[in-house]
DNA sequence: CGCGTTTTGTTCTCACGTTCACAAACTCCT
DNA sequence: AGGAGTTTGTGAACGTGAGAACAAAACGCG
């Protein structure tokens, strides 16, 4: 896991700046299409929301891509963001779970572009067995370790209800993926080595509510009487219902 | 913004421990339908997925509600922290953009029971505005501002393409919504005292293809013979098309 | 009642991330 | 060619968060 062929940049990238990195890569992408050659920290930074000293720091860990005195070369910069990402070439994933949200994941062209190509659709009810979305039909659950063969898949996208997602990382580990970005309200175990990302609808909005609510004292501090029995439900539904 | 009623708890809670609290209150929820009546710090932590250094230091920065030598009362934790978060009473909600995502949003029936009313449901195309997605139908765009006054939103949730998203959002704060949760894929500028949260599918996507770059050196290190074109896209469809 | 056991709440230390501030490096103009 | 003006890259200061370790508090039992 050593000897890289060539320019051996610095190898520890902070986690922090890892996950700007789309962020500015989006950034150059779109200034790039507004026919931008080249850009300063300053206007670069503003475009992703961040101050430029960050980004700037940010940058500095990938290496020296800038000119002192004139700035960054948007096209240039663009490619080193990507290459340092990986997804100067098309990485493989399947969805499992195609319901609502997994039915919009599908159909979700920011894929391609991105670097993403989604390879297979995969769900546990037969009813969804015979439908197609986009061009892709919908496979059998029991499928996935030979799909996941067939296409080098290394990235899963788990779109299933929460009482299922754990089965199903278990099997997407046990298929040789490694990488899982895990939709339903679950918290995954997984061997050391496989990495999770959580994207959660209701942990996103009980943020903004907490927020929301020391500004404005008078809406929802009001206590209600006694605790109310149905704050959280551990529901099935979770990320969603089976299908539209 | 001063005085409170009563048990005056600590003002100043970490961001990282508010981002945790929502875990808690699931595994708590989950605890509690298991019929468990009391957990230790170290149970709670294991299904929240945390060590119980860390979750012990997050529920002190809410006050003392645990017992030493015995462990915290799960129906007593539960209320406290959905207490604090502000999700003892429904918020309202309202989603803009109803394509592909918003149809997935409008029918998840995790909002419920975590806290969430979705009240109106609106988008700029006038094809979907006969359309009813359970028992909600689909508003113009420009009834924003009296659905939010009529139903005193203050949270909102933008599910429309990258392109409209900004004007979503200047929309929203000049309706008075002071809470954001962005599903667009494009940085938005709101004024102070606005909480913006975004979740972005491509940028969790390209983290953990960074990472699984670095694990696979054999996969993504076959750098393309030059700098492809189309890297990202700052494509329009972004979050999705407008349809299903 | 006192002692051992359990488990919380807190303190201390270290690592990480952010921001400031400035020297180094480049361009442009005279 | 040289100096003024820009802008990057980075060192240093600061703040926040994580984890270890332990004292304080409750329980149970003899």
């Amino acid at each position: 896991m050593t000897a890289r062929t060539s320019a051996e940049t610095a190898r520890d990238i902070p986690e922090a700046t890892v996950a700007r990195l789309p962020v500015y890569l989006r950034a150059l992408t779109s200034l790039s299409e507004a026919g931008t050659a080249t850009c300063s920290s300053e206007e670069l930074a503003a475009a992703a929301g961040v101050n430029s000293a960050k980004l700037r720091k940010d940058l500095s860990h990938l290496g020296s891509y800038g000119t002192r005195g004139v700035g960054y070369d948007v096209e240039y910069l663009r490619y080193q963001i990507a290459r340092e990402i990986g997804v100067t070439q098309d990485w493989p994933v399947v969805i499992v779970g195609i319901g609502n949200l997994g039915h919009a994941l599908a159909n979700f062209s920011g894929f391609r572009s991105r670097g993403f190509r989604v390879v297979a659709l995969l769900d546990a009810d037969p009813r969804l067995h015979d439908t197609t979305i986009g061009d892709l039909p919908v496979r059998p659950f029991d499928q996935l370790e030979p799909l996941v063969h067939k296409h080098a898949v290394a990235i899963g996208v788990i779109a299933t209800p929460a009482h299922a997602a754990q089965a199903v990382a278990d099997a997407m580990v046990g298929a040789g993926i490694r990488s899982i970005l895990n939709f339903a309200p679950t918290v995954l175990a997984v061997p050391e080595g496989v990495d999770v990302r959580k994207v959660d609808l209701s942990i996103e909005l009980q943020i903004l509510a907490y927020h929301e609510s020391r500004k404005t004292p008078g809406v929802a501090d009001v206590v209600p009487p006694a605790a109310r029995p149905e704050i959280d439900g551990v529901d099935d539904d979770a990320a969603e219902e089976v299908i539209a």
